[in-house]
DNA sequence: CTGAAAGCGCTTACAG
DNA sequence: CTGAAAGCGCTTACAG
C-alpha cells in the first residue's frame, strides 16, 4: 500500500479510501490509485486490515466437527457454507476426531486466529474452559451435541424421541427381541438414543437383554463385527436398531454375510445415500443435518451481531422413512 | 501481551520470549509472565505475530474444491488434513461449485488471508490471473484438474487410461452397443474420460453413435433423466459406461426403474460407499482420492519450503474392481 | 476531499 | 539474559 501511494503520489490514507471503495474521493486520484495498484498488482493484506480495524471482525467463522468425510458432517458443513458465503464470510473447518484433547488444540488456534464464531461438534464433555474465550467476546454454537458445564446455545436432533419412535414401530410389527447397536457411549446423542431404546421398550412392557446391546461401535467394520456376533448367539434377535449411519452400513454388511436381509428387521438412525437402493431399502430415522447445520449457522451470525440473547437449545425434528427393512415381521407373525 | 508484561513488571519483549517457548529466559521471570498470563487469560493473537515475523509464514493452507460434500472431494479434503495437522497447519476450505467467478473470488479471499499455498480443483479455464501471485511467492497445487495457460504442479487421475480400460472391459464381454454419459463437458477430466471412451471404441473398430452418448450431466437426477432416455430409445445399448459418480447413482435408479439392472451392463468411474451392497454390485474405475490428496498436500509443502523445483504432472492410477454390474453380458451371448 | 500522526499486537534488530 | 526502539500493513481520529 505504501508503493501504491508512492507511484501514485498520493498519501497512505487516499489509498486506503480507494481500496475500501469509500466514495469521498476525487475521481482523478482514485484513477490514478487503481492503476499505480494494477501496476504494482497490490494485494491487499486482510489480516493487517482486521488488526487494526476498530470492529475487529475477520470475516471469518471456524467449523469443528468429528470428521468431514463422514457424510452427515459434510452435509453440515456444505449448509454452513451455504449461509456463510452471500455474507462475505470464510469458514475454516477442522476434525477432531472424538478426540478431547485434539478439540482444545483446534480450538486454540482458531481463537488465536481471531475467528468471529465457531460451530463445534464437541469431543469432550468439560467445556468450562472456553468460558474465558467466551467472556473475551467469542461466540460459540453447539452442533449435534449439547455444551456440558458451559452456557451456550445448541443446535440437535431429538435423539431420544426419534429413536423410540423407530423401536416403536418395529415393536408395532410385533417384534419383542430388538437388538441395539450404538456409536462411543461417551457421546451425548449416542447415550440419549439409547435412552430412547430403553423408553420405547419399557413402553411396550418388554424387558432390555444386554446380551443384544452393543456400544463403543465405531467405525463400519466394529458394528459388522458386532452385529454377527448378535445373530450367531443361541438366542438371536429378530430386529436390530444401528443408531448411527456408519453402524447401520456395518449391520447391513453383517446381515448379508449372514444371508439374514430379507429375515431381519434393520432400522438406523441417520439417513444415507443409497439407502433406498439397496435391498431391501433400509428404514431410517433421518436427521435434517441441512437444517442443522443452516439453523447453526444463522445463530452463530446472530450471536456476533449482538451477545445479550438468552441461550437456548433448538431441537430439529427427525423423521421416519420406511424403505422395507424395517418392515420385516417377526417369524411368529411372518406370512 | 502489554497487559501480560505490566501485571508481571517485565518487558514486553520478554513476555514475548516466554510465550513463544524460547529458553533464554531466567526461569523467575518466566513463571512470572506465565502467572500474569493466565490470570489475565491472555490469548495470543496469530495474525498479528504473523504480520511482523519475517519468514511470513501463516501456517495456512487454503483448499478449494467444487462441492465439500461430494464424497470425492471429502476424502481428498480428509487426506490434505492428514498431511497439515501433524505440522502444525490449518486447512481452510472452500466449495466453487462449478463457477469460474466464485474460484477468483475465493482465491482472492484466501491470498488476501496470506494462506502459505493454495490446492485448487479449478473451475476456470484461464489461470493466467494467478500469476502475479505466484510471482509474489504463493504456492498452488492443482488437483483433479490441471492448469490452463499457467504453470503449476498438479496430481491427476488418469482418467482417459482409466476409462479406456473400463469400456475395454465391456467390449472384451462382447458389448458393442455402450453408451456414455458424463459430467459438465467443460471439465477438462470429463472430456479426457470421455477420449478414453473414444479411445476403446476405436481400438475395438466400434463405431460411436452419438445417439446413446450425453455430456453435462452435473446432478444425480439429470443422470437419471438422461438415462432413461437412452434406454427407452428403440435402439437401446446393451452396456453403459457412467463418467462420474454422481452419473453412476442417476444411471442406477434408472436401471431400476426400468428394471434393467441385471440386463444391461454398467461400469462407472469412481468407486463410492455401498456400490458393492447394491444388487448387482457395481463395477467401477476407481480413483484413490486418499492418493491424491496426501500426494497434493506433500508437493505444496515443497514448493512452500522451496520454490524452485520444475513444475510436474502427477498422475495417480485408477483400479478396474469388478462387482457385477460390469460383468453382464451382451443378449446375444446371455446364457 | 486529503493527509500527517498514532497505534492494532506482535517480532526484529540491536544495544546493554 | 533483558529491554527500548522501530516497524509489519493497515485503519482510526483528527486537523486542514
Amino acid at each position: 500500500m505504501r508503493e501504491v501511494a508512492l507511484l501514485a503520489e498520493v498519501s497512505l490514507k487516499t489509498v486506503s479510501r480507494v481500496i475500501n471503495g469509500e466514495t469521498t474521493v476525487d475521481p482523478e486520484l482514485a484513477s490514478r490509485v487503481k492503476r499505480a495498484a494494477a501496476q504494482l498488482n497490490y494485494q491487499p493484506n486482510l489480516t493487517a486490515s482486521i488488526l487494526r480495524r476498530s470492529d475487529r471482525r475477520s470475516a471469518t467463522i471456524g467449523l469443528l466437527v468429528q470428521d468431514v468425510s463422514n457424510p452427515f458432517s459434510a452435509s453440515i458443513y456444505r449448509s454452513v457454507e451455504e449461509v456463510a458465503t452471500p455474507r462475505g464470510v470464510t469458514v475454516l473447518a477442522g476434525s477432531i476426531e472424538e478426540d478431547a484433547h485434539l478439540e482444545k488444540v483446534l480450538i486454540a488456534n482458531f481463537v488465536a486466529r481471531r475467528v468471529d464464531g465457531l460451530l463445534l461438534v464437541p469431543a469432550g464433555h468439560d467445556h468450562s474452559y472456553l468460558q474465558f474465550d467466551q467472556r473475551a467476546g467469542m461466540a460459540f454454537v453447539f452442533v449435534d451435541r449439547p455444551p456440558e458445564l458451559f452456557a451456550a446455545d445448541s443446535v440437535v436432533s431429538d435423539n431420544r424421541q426419534g429413536t423410540a419412535g423407530g423401536v416403536a414401530h418395529l415393536l408395532a410389527l410385533g417384534h419383542r427381541r430388538i437388538g441395539y447397536c450404538g456409536d462411543l457411549f461417551r457421546i451425548t446423542p449416542a447415550r440419549l438414543r439409547f435412552e430412547g431404546y430403553k423408553d420405547a421398550l419399557a413402553q411396550a412392557g418388554v424387558a432390555i437383554d444386554p446380551a443384544i446391546v452393543r456400544h463403543d461401535l465405531h467405525t463400519t467394520s466394529a458394528a459388522e463385527a458386532a452385529v454377527l456376533e448378535i445373530f450367531r448367539s443361541s438366542n438371536p434377535p429378530s430386529a436390530l436398531f444401528s443408531a448411527q449411519n456408519r453402524v447401520t452400513v456395518g449391520a447391513i454388511r453383517a446381515l448379508r454375510l449372514l444371508g439374514l436381509e430379507h429375515q431381519a428387521a434393520l432400522v438406523g438412525f441417520d439417513d444415507f445415500e443409497l439407502a433406498d437402493l439397496l435391498e431391501p431399502g433400509i428404514t431410517v430415522v433421518a436427521q435434517d443435518a441441512t437444517a442443522i447445520g443452516r439453523l447453526s449457522a444463522e445463530i452463530l451470525f446472530g450471536r456476533i451481531d449482538r451477545n445479550d440473547a438468552p441461550v437456548e437449545q433448538h431441537v430439529i425434528h427427525t423423521r421416519l422413512i420406511q424403505r422395507g427393512s424395517g418392515e420385516i415381521l417377526p417369524p411368529n407373525r411372518g406370512s
